[in-house]
DNA sequence: ATCGCGACCTGGTTGC
DNA sequence: TGCAACCAGGTCGCGA
């Protein structure tokens, strides 16, 4: 699944390789990725033909791409989901398996084109309009702890003034974007705070950490992410996983915690799954139910 | 404002 | 073997 780290990558490669790119045609091969675009799969591809890539901008998962002007222009708007990709391919390369959007484009080096490809289809895209600055489709979407505006001490404070579990705080978009289910629950094993923890009781110092960690997390995985994809195929793998070795517990239910060797567990949380160590991230106690029985 | 849950999707895996 | 049920999870929209 492309969490923050991936989605930068991605970023980079369509900003050296499809920015300056002119759209010459696209094909809408399925409805579902263009539901959020008002004018459906036909006004997309109208909206778009002949317009003029000039940039590539991230927000959390959220990527656009900046059109004919990029302070006042409009904004092809992308979330990858789950399985989204986006690839820059040669023209005649075969279609993929779950192809979903084809844009042609003039200028690019070598002739290739924009892909769409996306499993699932949790992911979409949409033209945004007067979005190339910041599509207000996302403006409720806060910045992330690897952008150099992400304001720290307003995060912690926010965090502390919350009765929500410490994980489902994590993965709120209009607190900290960019986090998902695996890197949370890395960051809670790392800072040895348990998910489950409302916000609201956690020391400044235990956020402070916490911040710390999910931001160092995701540094790893974009520095291994980084290195990891040629150059000239833009890519997301979609079962990637390039990162697993260096996970502490998402996915290890049962394995020996890398600290303390207990079993790492696995817990439903959120309709998810949560993996933690039972003694580096000890369950808090209810006082109301040990009361209750 | 905040909280918490269900829906949206496909395909690989598991269970009977 | 065949088929159903389950699981993965980011985001949105809704009711409380």
């Amino acid at each position: 699944m492309p969490e923050l780290p991936e989605v930068e990558v991605v970023r980079a490669g369509l900003e050296r390789h499809v920015v300056g790119a002119r759209i010459a045609a696209v094909d809408v091969l399925h409805d579902r990725p263009v539901r959020r675009h008002a004018g459906g799969a036909s006004g997309f591809a109208a909206d778009l033909t002949g317009r003029r890539i000039v940039g590539a901008r991230r927000r959390g998962k959220y990527l656009w791409l900046p059109l004919d002007d990029p302070d006042t222009g409009d904004a092809i708007l992308a979330h990858l989901g789950m399985s989204g990709q986006m690839l820059v391919q040669p023209v005649d390369a075969p279609a993929e398996r779950h192809l979903r959007v084809r844009f042609a484009l003039t200028g690019t080096e070598h002739g290739r084109e924009l892909r769409f490809v996306d499993q699932r289809m949790f992911g979409g895209l949409s033209v945004s309009v007067g979005g190339a600055h910041l599509p207000p489709e996302i403006a409720h979407i806060a910045r992330d702890p690897l952008d150099p505006d992400f304001d720290d001490a307003a995060f912690v404070a926010r965090l502390r003034t919350r009765t929500s579990a410490v994980k489902r705080l994590l993965l709120d978009q209009t607190l900290i974007s960019g986090v998902g289910n695996i890197y949370a629950d890395e960051a809670l094993w790392r800072a040895g705070i348990h998910g489950e923890r409302p916000g609201e009781r956690l020391t400044r110092q235990q956020a402070v950490t916490l911040l710390g960690h999910a931001r160092d997390v995701m540094r790893a995985a974009l520095a291994q992410g980084g290195t990891s994809f040629d150059a000239l195929y833009v890519n997301v793998n979609g079962e990637s996983g390039y990162f697993d070795r260096s996970l502490h517990a998402y996915g290890r239910e049962g394995e020996p915690c890398d600290r303390c060797a207990r079993p790492i567990r696995r817990v439903a949380f959120m309709n998810r799954s949560s993996y933690f160590c039972p003694r580096c991230q000890p369950v808090p106690r209810r006082a109301t139910l040990t009361r209750a029985r």
